[in-house]
DNA sequence: CTGAACGTTTGT
DNA sequence: ACAAACGTTCAG
């Protein structure tokens, strides 16, 4: 085959849709070549290229993009600064077509150019230092560089350049022939059935245009009428494209005081902003975001159904575009999918053409006491029992905590299986995997973040929980009020009519928030917002204090009555004074004040007397108070 | 050099 | 499994 697949150095990635930019939001005109071709609108469908009018003007790196380095993604939400989000994103070179994180080069990043006009492209230190450009190949000497330029940028296809560099730096591959008969036969001709030809219906119809050209045009001179005709196509493409850059150049400067003037990313999703998202970087930020599909939505909309709501949509609306705001059309890419049934099938085919005696269920029951690693070797032993292997029964716990690097075939191995407990702490998990993650892990009744960064846990922000019951966020860093916040406050979208104006955390009962610089304000948000809460977990929150307690146990607080634990070790603010606050809440069984300083053995002994028999000497780690509340503190 | 064709990748 | 469409090849 063609070598054309390696990874090797620098094979040639493809692009795809950012699916933001105006022309991506366009519809297909119907009326250009590519159009007439489909078969849509009666065109034989051949020639399989997009709309003239939606040529994306910002393509991005697909999903499956990785480092060519460390073999990672892209992990520019990881971090917040400028700076970091660009070493951690990944860059194509658009002469070696190498794709990495400039943090995974080892050589300064000071003599690459970076390309603005396309996301996530660069001119690799590597390559300037070797002097290498792309324009060498070109025959014409003009030397200019592709940064600058007006007219690279647009025709962000760089087929023609690189195709031919390629061509040179590479030997060309075996000529491998294709007989013309093997290129007819195609497993589409069966869907061909056109009127007037057999078998050879595409080199038929291939040639028969040839043929009509070349009448038409005798030689020597050009046909005047299709030159024409292609040229003008072309420059009308040019003008939308250019016109496109330009809309959105001037929209970033205008709606983000960024210095950058790359950010093609801002675009479309610039307006939603408003939302309090952290900015995005720079133009790479585009691929993220465009992965992330950044939906406000509390709610990532299912297609289902959208009712025809009007208000809120206005906040979604594209500011300079007049054409209909079709953001939420991107939301689709956050569909969400009801968790997969049991997997199919029924039972287990043999070669023999009739099914072995044991059914699924029977299978099922076996796989139940193999190991996950036992599991994965079963998966490999034929197509059905891969199947059976990924029943959401086998796999209620993932836990991929302190894994280097999460990547998209993890993703979906976690998706194939439905856990209802995740376990990602101490993952460097990007926001849009996540994002990606727990839109389509609706069932979700545990996860287990902590240690992650607060630029990836945002996500969380932007979806819903119905099913989640425990959410671990401890030692997250760099969480701040403003960020609880938004994670607590019910999604501002929610409709008037809609009984769900309720916080994302309805369900939740176990909230574990170990290590993170909370204040009060956060915790009157959680009284607010998470009424199921019986487990909180707020061990070394060092703004803790006996308000803290005082707040979780007033009278108009819904945690009084549902709290049955709670851990505040290490928290050091507390006193002896917030022992007798405890005593409202009937059900807590178990309160944790170990390596609370100030707390002391006295008054913890004081406590258990008060609130029941004969107090054990208050000394000896751990002293527990003997009683129904059980109260654990050191000495 | 151009554009039709098409294998192949990408995303759903 | 399928639809869309990217990037390359090759006839003209």
């Amino acid at each position: 085959m063609s070598s054309s697949k390696g990874a090797g150095a620098g094979s040639r990635r493809r692009r795809t849709r950012c699916r933001k930019c105006k022309a991506c939001q366009r519809t297909e005109c119907g009326e250009c070549h590519f159009c007439k071709d489909m078969k849509k609108f009666g065109g034989p469908g051949r020639m399989k290229q997009s709309c003239l009018m939606r040529q994306c003007t910002a393509p991005v790196l697909p999903h499956t993009a990785v480092c060519l380095l460390c073999g990672e993604a892209g992990k520019e939400d990881t971090v917040e600064g400028e700076e970091e989000k660009f070493n951690l994103s990944l860059m194509e070179c658009s002469i070696c077509n190498e794709i990495v994180h400039p943090a995974c080069l080892k050589m300064g990043k000071a003599e690459a150019v970076i390309n603005n006009e396309i996301p996530n492209c660069w001119e690799c230190p590597k390559c300037k230092r070797e002097g290498k450009s792309n324009k060498d190949s070109g025959g014409d000497g003009a030397g200019k560089r592709r940064a600058d330029n007006g007219e690279d940028g647009v025709r962000w296809k760089l087929t023609d350049e690189l195709a031919q560099h390629k061509k040179k730096l590479l030997p060309a591959p075996p000529p491998m022939e294709e007989l013309p008969a093997s290129a007819h036969k195609r497993k589409k001709e069966k869907e061909l059935p056109p009127p007037d030809t057999g078998p050879k219906k595409k080199l038929k119809g291939g040639r028969e245009k040839h043929l009509k050209k070349k009448t038409k045009a005798p030689q020597g001179p050009l046909e005047p009428s299709a030159q024409s005709d292609k040229s003008h196509q072309r420059e009308k493409l040019e003008r939308f494209k250019q016109m496109c850059q330009m809309l959105e150049r001037v929209k970033n400067s205008s709606s983000s005081s960024s210095s950058s003037d790359s950010d093609s990313d801002t675009d479309s999703r610039g307006s939603e902003g408003s939302k309090g998202e952290p900015p995005p970087g720079r133009q790479q930020g585009e691929r993220a975001s465009q992965a992330a599909g950044r939906g406000p939505e509390g709610r990532p909309a299912g297609r289902a159904d959208r009712p025809a709501h009007g208000g809120p949509d206005s906040f979604l609306q594209w500011p300079l575009v007049p054409s209909p705001p079709k953001p939420l059309l991107q939301l689709e890419r956050h569909v969400v999918r009801p968790p997969p049934d049991s997997p199919e099938p029924d039972s287990l085919p043999l070669d023999s053409g009739s099914d072995h005696v044991m059914q699924r269920d029977v299978w099922l029951a076996v796989f139940q006491h193999l190991s996950y690693r036992e599991l994965c070797v079963c998966m490999r032993v034929c197509r059905t029992w891969s199947r059976w292997c990924c029943d959401k029964r086998l796999w209620t716990r993932i836990d991929l905590s302190r894994r280097k690097s999460i990547t998209p075939s993890m993703l979906s191995g976690i998706i194939r299986r439905q856990p209802a407990s995740l376990d990602l702490s101490w993952t460097n998990i990007s926001k849009k995997q996540l994002m990606w993650l727990i839109n389509r892990l609706q069932g979700l009744r545990e996860l287990v973040l902590t240690g992650c960064s607060w630029c990836s846990v945002s996500a969380l922000s932007t979806a819903s929980f119905p099913s989640l019951r425990l959410l671990d966020l401890r030692w997250i860093e760099d969480v701040k009020d403003s960020h609880l916040r938004e994670l607590l406050l019910p999604p501002t979208d929610s409709k008037p009519g809609q009984t769900e104006s309720r916080g994302r955390l309805q369900n939740v009962s176990e909230l574990r928030l170990s290590g993170l610089d909370i204040t009060d304000s956060s915790l009157r948000l959680v009284v607010r917002h998470t009424p199921q809460l019986a487990k909180l977990d707020l061990s070394h929150c060092n703004h803790v204090g006996d308000q803290s307690v005082n707040l979780l146990t007033a009278a108009n607080s819904p945690l009084r009555d549902s709290l049955a634990e709670i851990n505040l070790s290490g928290c050091n603010r507390l006193t002896d004074q917030c022992l007798p606050l405890f005593r409202r809440c009937p059900r807590l069984s178990r309160i944790d004040l170990r390596s609370c300083r100030h707390v002391t053995p006295e008054g913890c002994a004081r406590f258990c007397e008060d609130s029941g028999p004969p107090a054990p000497p208050p000394a000896g780690p751990p002293f527990r108070c003997p009683e129904e509340k059980l109260l654990i503190k050191d000495s």
